[in-house]
DNA sequence: CAAAGATAGTGAATCAAAGCACAAAGTTTG
DNA sequence: CAAACTTTGTGCTTTGATTCACTATCTTTG
């Protein structure tokens, strides 16, 4: 392993890795070589070695990886040796959805605390989940020291509940509203946007 | 305009020229430069007029892009001068999420149909989408002639949904589920993955 | 235990995208 | 109406990522 800087393409793969892993942990096998890797993500497996060895050199020649060590070393790369706690602004569609959403709640990812504006929602609770009054986001999140932001809110709101986010504390926000979000740099932004990805989809066909 | 080949990154952009326009025309903008439109989308100037470029000399020098006839354009580029029927698959969380999501119910993209296999859902109707039975699925989009597929059920059905929709004549399938699809390369792929991009953002704090 | 086989790690070559910088073509001003 | 100004379109350069191809190690086999 030498001193490299590291490709954001090489960070967007981890999960990939890992995913893919897991997957294959569950089916018993100990190791995997890049080659196997490689079939299984459709990538070149140059690219995977050369990935992992940004980080390590975590291989076997003439074996290949083992899957349980990478797979932790992998998670802890990203920071998933530890739970992160999130707080979602914006109980409507979206937002219920990942309330209940099974994929992170019981894992590495949880949201702890969710806040809406309208008063019918405020005091209920989803999935376990209390929905606070957006006014008292910003204590809240403070309080709770809670750094990972989830915006389901309509896209005119977003700015603002991002703007308060940040004053809070919030490091990391994950952005469900199509706006592109103005944000210190400090602070990191994942978007998701399926419209986008609609529009894109559909310029191919 | 000179005949290139399209970079996929540009592809990416144009539907946030599209929205940054949209926004604009709405305020009353009749021209945008690149310039102006470089410092809305956090882009090289050179950058938004080479996109534009691959397409047609849409510009006036020395004054800029029509607003309006751009975003024409752009959808025609696009795709987006018809409307496209959309047929879900799982009802569940974020699939009931999307049935009553505004942001494409009403525009170029709508849901005709939704499937799911659980008997409770199978009848219902949510926004004025109908839940139909899974098994009917290649049926339905066949008579429906429906070309794309939003996958919304778990990870471990995707793979065979999205199969029974390439069957049915599918061209293009948005995928919610964490899995890497095996899709004929005809077909068309965008893939949502909430937990990626959370696990991503999390390794830069 | 030596030879054959497998596979990691990586420097060098290739490919692709982004950005610079300038000529061309329009608009505005005195 | 000429000079100054604005802004597009694009060839060329730079930057960054991918892939190739080779060496270094490790395992397996006869």
């Amino acid at each position: 392993m030498k001193e490299r800087s590291i490709p954001k393409e090489t960070i967007d793969r981890l999960p990939l890795y890992l995913r893919c892993l897991e997957k294959i942990i569950d089916e018993g096998e100990v190791n995997i070589s890049s080659g196997n890797f490689s079939e299984k993500l459709n990538l070149n497996s140059a690219q995977v070695r050369k990935d992992l060895s940004y980080f390590g050199d975590f291989g076997t020649r003439g074996v290949g990886y083992e899957t349980e060590t990478l797979a932790k070393q992998i998670r802890s790369i990203l920071h998933l040796d530890k739970k992160w706690d999130m707080a979602l602004a914006g109980a409507g569609n979206i937002g219920s959805a990942l309330l209940t959403y099974t994929g992170f709640n019981e894992g590495d990812f949880e949201v702890q605390v969710a806040f809406d504006k309208d008063p019918d929602l405020i005091g209920k609770e989803i999935n376990g989940v209390n929905i606070e009054d957006a006014e008292d986001m910003e204590k809240i999140i403070r309080d709770q020291d809670i750094k990972l932001g989830i915006i389901t809110v309509p896209a005119k709101a977003a700015q603002e509940v991002a703007d308060q986010m940040v004053e809070a504390g919030v490091e990391g926000v994950l952005n469900f509203a199509p706006t592109l979000l103005d944000l210190p740099k400090e602070v990191k932004l994942a978007q998701v946007d399926i419209t986008k990805e609609l529009e894109q989809l559909v310029y191919y066909l």
